[in-house]
DNA sequence: GATGAATGAGAATTCATTCAT
DNA sequence: TATGAATGAATTCTCATTCAT
């Protein structure tokens, strides 16, 4: 029996990059097609892969959805997470969320805009592993800071959804407008996190 | 060739109660499978009619859909609305529309919950002309209220999507809670939005 | 609710007709190509119907084989139970199953032909409930002459399987050859299971 | 690339340790998974090879079946035809043959037992070159045996099939009871051949 | 020779939609 | 209008086989 010790050659760049090669086509065909309307087909035409190649490395296109989803949320994770740890107070918690969120939100768009296309009846909210993990990674955070007095003794729950909620509604009306205007969001949605909508004394 | 024989006691099907059985068997189906595994078959299954019965009354299982949806909203709508024109302050725009809303979704859970079935991987939410329209409706008591002073000069597209965004999120979060306690979703939002997290003094 | 009372009209005749002509081309299929190399699509081409129209009355390829089976064995047992239930002798049960089967193959050869076509490689044999079926009411009456004392005591398990496996065989031979002679392979059979092959004194 | 560090204590396989690995999963496989359901990836999946490689041994599947029934019939025909070269009469040649056959059967189950898995509906019978031939010996054997008068005067190619449809045919049922029996098996086989089932006087 | 990923033809199956009854 | 079988395009997925490494 022979022990096998993989180096790096030119078969692992080409699964490598094949792997690439499906998820980017992926992106852009959910993001024209809307996710429900989008087949593997579809997928793997917008390749220059062989239809089988496909299942060498994902069992449908919900496998490679997610896969997409868990790149997109590994990128943004550890931003949005920074900027809670860091956050001295409650302004820099909310704030730092927000902003990180909608810049990321303005950059990646075909990420976040993956859908709202079939027949613009559905909207279609990414929720993969990574996603899930970044919503409980923000209610673990506002737990914490909720203990530590950082924030006032809330529903943590509640208060998670109020945030994803807005930012991935607010992200949405964003990217609809023309510049499009992360620092204007960003504030809009600190603003009424902070201070709500009653004036202040 | 069939021979149909009426039976006494059990009515013909009109139209309209074909309509509605259909629309009910979508609104079943849909919440079960949710939008996308859902085949017109599946719907056609559930009622005790043809298949081709179903394209006298729908184009598709998207046409479906919007009929269901706008059936829910049509509910809903003018109860929102009546709550809004009949506020006298801000405090009761609030309070009155997550209030009115949180009551409906914990009565009507099926309508809401159309989905989160595929794979778990999406969430797909209610976009319906009539839906469409309630946001609309929405955005227009917004500014009607900024402009009577109610609100606060704030950007109504923002402030729509903010509402909008809580609602559905916060309205999932309750539903997964036992019980289910559409106060304590409408309190926690309306807070929020009144007097944000930062402690007045 | 209408109760519907089936009247036999173009549709059930249709029903019926098409049902046959799919059985009937995976006759001549199954004949040409072998049972293994045969696929649905084979089939279907061998109509003048549509691809899908197969599966409104198959679910498969086995399901399509044992109904052709179903309807040969259907055609074939209560012959060849009529024959030994007539039986008064040893000689009659013997005879006439034999006569009976080696006719029945002679006249209906596509039938006991499926097969033997995979590259030669292979024999694929009957064994549809109808046939299998047929070889429990062989051994069922063989217990019964054993026990009437029309047959000897001998192992009834062991003796259908003898003659089973003898018609089978002896069948192919018999086919194989120009003419085709029912009546010799009988002959030969049945002086076999009479007799013996160690000459009488 | 990889590297390959050959582990001593294990030494490399060799070509004729490859084609026997490919011939022994073969085995393994068609036992139980019947020869139409199986695929060469299942073969390969049962070795520690590389698909490719299965291709610098055998060409397909049935290349592969043919090898294994050819080893088999390798095994058994030379006993076979022992026996019956070595027969002084009838009695020593149809109880030699049935005896050595029965013996086999029992001891190589899994080779004779190559199917009956495709849905229960089918069973295959091995007819690789060898088994073939050894069929052909057998009549060969028969008409040298009629020939010399060792055994009546009758047809060589209908003696030869009801040998070998009682010899596979009660092998099967043989296999099928606990425990198996060779010897009550060809006790039956060989006093039918014998003396038929007609009593003598 | 061995490897195992890529290939792409082709199989099974589904399903929206049509249309004769 | 209701019915439900027929249609066939479209989809998913498998698998034997090739071939660069």
């Amino acid at each position: 029996m022979n022990v096998r010790v993989p180096v790096p050659g030119k078969r692992e760049q080409t699964k490598v990059a094949n792997r690439e090669a499906i998820i980017a086509a992926a992106r852009k065909v959910f993001a024209e097609l809307g996710f429900g309307a989008t087949t593997v087909r579809d997928i793997i035409r917008a390749t220059d892969l062989a239809s089988g190649t496909f299942y060498n490395y994902f069992k449908s296109k919900e496998e490679v959805f997610e896969a997409l989803q868990d790149e997109s949320a590994l990128r943004i994770r550890p931003r949005l997470r920074a900027e809670r740890v860091r956050a001295r107070n409650i302004e820099e918690f909310i704030a730092g969320t927000f902003e990180t969120f909608f810049d990321y939100v303005a950059q990646d768009r075909a990420d976040f805009h993956v859908a709202r296309k079939n027949t613009d009846i559905l909207r279609v909210r990414m929720a993969s592993q990574q996603v899930i993990a970044g919503f409980e990674e923000l209610r673990e955070d506002i737990k914490v800071a909720v203990d530590s007095g950082l924030l006032p003794r809330l529903d943590p729950d509640f208060l998670t959804a109020a945030m994803v909620g807005v930012a991935f509604e607010i992200g949405e009306m964003m990217l609809a407008r023309d510049p499009v205007d992360p620092k204007a969001a960003a504030e809009f949605a600190t603003s009424l996190f902070l201070n709500g909508l009653r004036p202040r004394p």
